[in-house]
RNA sequence: UGGGGAGUGGCCAAGCGGUAAGGCAACGGCCUUUGGAGCCGAAGAUCGUAGGUUCGAAUCCUACCUCCCCAGCCA
């Protein structure tokens, strides 16, 4: 070990910190079998939007390849028109773009490569390592065996390479219906790994591909696609989630069946998030049964959704290097996403004033009708944020939380006789408590010190809390929708018998306040604006906003301290 | 019960034979015109279990336990 001496990583550098990856990386360089290359790339299959586990796999792959100074490439891994959409392509473009992963010209399709794959294919029939089966699918996967069980060869395994190629031909050709026979890998029924019983290489989809149209009726199922593309590509470390591990001496004999050059598959363990779920086909059955609003739902773990809930990109960057990258299947707390946002919030959001349950406060001594202009420090992390002025006014909203007729020890806002600061404003006063026939308090008196202008006072007393609050007359009134998590349960996925995971949704998981009030500073700005309403939480501008109404998105709101102490007790 | 993986504080995760980094959470205190932020501090791990090798093991060996993945003409 080398002692004292600091010598500068430059892995430390980057976010990314060691991991098994780079190891693996690093003996690679070191053996010279990618000759210093690093190539990575980020596959999607365009059948849905991406989230925030795709985040994870972007971010690691882009990220190595900057560390190592190597390449990244995009590519979309659409080998089946039954569910890929031209929608997915193009918002899975925007989110990899928004995320900060750099493809530069390299961006690719699976499909651009059909061409090449299929002569491939033709290749292995020559070579007689594949063959055209005629079985249908019951009958296959009785052929397949079990877990236990080795299979047996299919009828049509011995067929003859002209027959194959003839057969295969005429697949291509359209001149079978879907089902009726499919391409197989002549490798080994009796294999104890499943995968490489003769997996099957091409079936026939009769079905318009949102790149390629109707030029082909067979399409190239996984296992033959994706190594491939890797090698045209000159990929060197091609990741993968775990389950693909199985995958990969398919993956090896595939490209050394075609004597191709050859990537290294590396396996990782997706992402898992507590009280959410990350799978394409339960987001998807979510936006369809209109569970939410859609992809882009605030609620939703999608890139969309949380870059329109307020996310950052560099939270997101800094939450997926933090939490790291390895094999075990682990279930990282949601609070961690929270923590990176809040963090990056603090330092770049504007602060502002904004009342969500106003109970209204009349400064009895303050003359009516007066309106100053009083100025508020936009950002106390950040100087150069500079300051704004916010109005003070005769009549205030604060939050109705901010009030106690009959406080407990610990709360030490505004209670009857008890003087507070109004945040840049003045101190006030409680004198007396207003209420309705039901007894709800619905107004207070106060009064206030003029000497106080500003928050300070001149003869150095000091008040226990500072108060966020909103001229009546001055400020805007706006929509402010509070998310909370989508499910109720840490893991959703694991539910009662009989249940599935909507039963399990959160009914309060979106609480709409239509009428919450806004210093007016903030009008006009435009969707996206991120503001940390103080004392609240993180919110951002909705793009639902007209020029009549504000909306706001609640990203997530501010530690809280008092909670914490009531939750206690 | 075939094959492939994984087990390190509440949640992640370094570590690669020399005596357990870091982050999140939780706790105590300081400070504060956000009960925010920041600062300081303390606490928390017999490294899945049991054996073995070694002067020395989370790291090597053996056995066992638990969890995850694979039987789509999905990816």
């Amino acid at each position: 070990m080398a002692s004292g001496e600091s010598t500068p990583n430059p892995e430390e550098e980057s976010g990314l910190g060691r991991n098994f990856i780079t190891q693996i990386i690093d003996e690679h360089n070191a053996s010279g079998r990618f000759d210093g290359r690093v190539h990575t790339r980020f596959p999607p299959e365009p059948n849905g939007y991406l989230h925030i586990g795709h985040a994870k796999s972007i971010n690691l792959n882009f990220g190595l390849a900057e560390q190592y100074g190597g390449k990244f490439n995009l590519r979309f891994d659409d080998t089946n028109p039954t569910k890929e959409k031209q929608e997915y392509i193009e918002a899975i473009i925007e989110d990899v773009r928004w995320l900060g992963a750099d493809w530069e010209d390299r961006l690719f399709y699976a499909s651009d490569y059909f061409g090449q794959l299929y002569e491939w294919a033709v290749r292995l029939i020559k070579q007689g390592d594949a063959y055209v089966d005629h079985l249908n699918a019951d009958e296959i996967r009785e052929y397949r065996g079990t877990l236990t069980e080795p299979g047996k060869d299919s009828p049509y395994r011995d067929r003859s390479v002209e027959e194959n190629l003839d057969l295969f031909e005429r697949m291509k050709a359209g001149e079978f219906d879907e089902g009726e026979c499919v391409l197989r890998a002549a490798i080994d029924m009796a294999s104890p790994n499943i995968n490489m019983r003769d997996p099957v290489l091409y079936r026939i989809l009769h079905e318009a591909h949102p790149r390629t149209g109707t030029e082909w009726h067979i399409y190239p199922m996984y296992d033959w696609a994706h190594g491939q593309s890797d090698s045209i590509e000159e990929v060197t470390h091609s990741l993968c989630t775990l389950e693909f591990e199985a995958h990969r001496p398919l993956y090896e004999w595939c490209l050394e069946k075609l004597g191709i050059y050859q990537p290294q598959q590396i396996e990782f363990a997706r992402l898992a998030l507590t009280y959410t779920i990350l799978s394409k086909r339960k987001l998807i059955q979510l936006v369809e049964e209109g569970h939410v609003s859609g992809w882009d739902d605030p609620r939703m773990p999608t890139i969309s959704g949380l870059r329109r809930r307020g996310y950052t990109p560099e939270a997101i960057r800094a939450f997926t290097d933090q939490i790291g990258v390895a094999k075990a299947n682990s279930m990282i707390e949601i609070e961690q996403l929270e923590h990176f946002i809040r963090q990056d919030l603090n330092y770049s959001a504007n602060r502002v004033m904004s009342v969500l349950n106003p109970l209204k406060v009349v400064i009895e001594n303050y003359p009516e009708g007066q309106v100053e202009q009083l100025e508020a420090v936009n950002n106390p992390e950040d100087e150069s944020a500079g300051t704004r002025m916010v109005p003070f006014s005769r009549e205030l909203y604060i939050e109705q939380d901010d009030f106690m007729e009959d406080p407990p020890k610990k709360f030490y806002r505004l209670a009857p006789g008890r003087e507070v600061r109004l945040r840049y404003g003045y101190f006030i006063t409680c004198t007396d408590v207003i209420k309705d026939a039901d007894g709800n308090i619905v107004e207070l008196r106060c009064t206030y010190d003029p000497e106080t202008r500003g928050g300070h006072a001149p003869d150095g007393r000091r008040v226990k809390a500072t108060l966020h609050w909103v001229s009546v007359e001055k400020a805007l009134q706006a929509e402010v929708r509070l998310y909370d998590r989508l499910f109720s349960q840490e893991d959703p996925s694991k539910v009662a018998n009989g249940q599935t995971f909507i039963d399990v949704l959160n009914p309060d998981s979106l609480q709409v306040i239509e009428r919450a009030y806004v210093e007016p500073s903030v009008q006009g700005a435009e969707a996206g604006t991120r503001y940390q309403f103080e004392r609240l939480g993180y919110f951002c501008v909705d793009p639902d906003s007209t020029d009549e109404k504000m909306v706001f998105n609640r990203t997530v709101g501010l530690r809280d301290t008092w909670a914490k102490i009531q939750k206690q007790k």
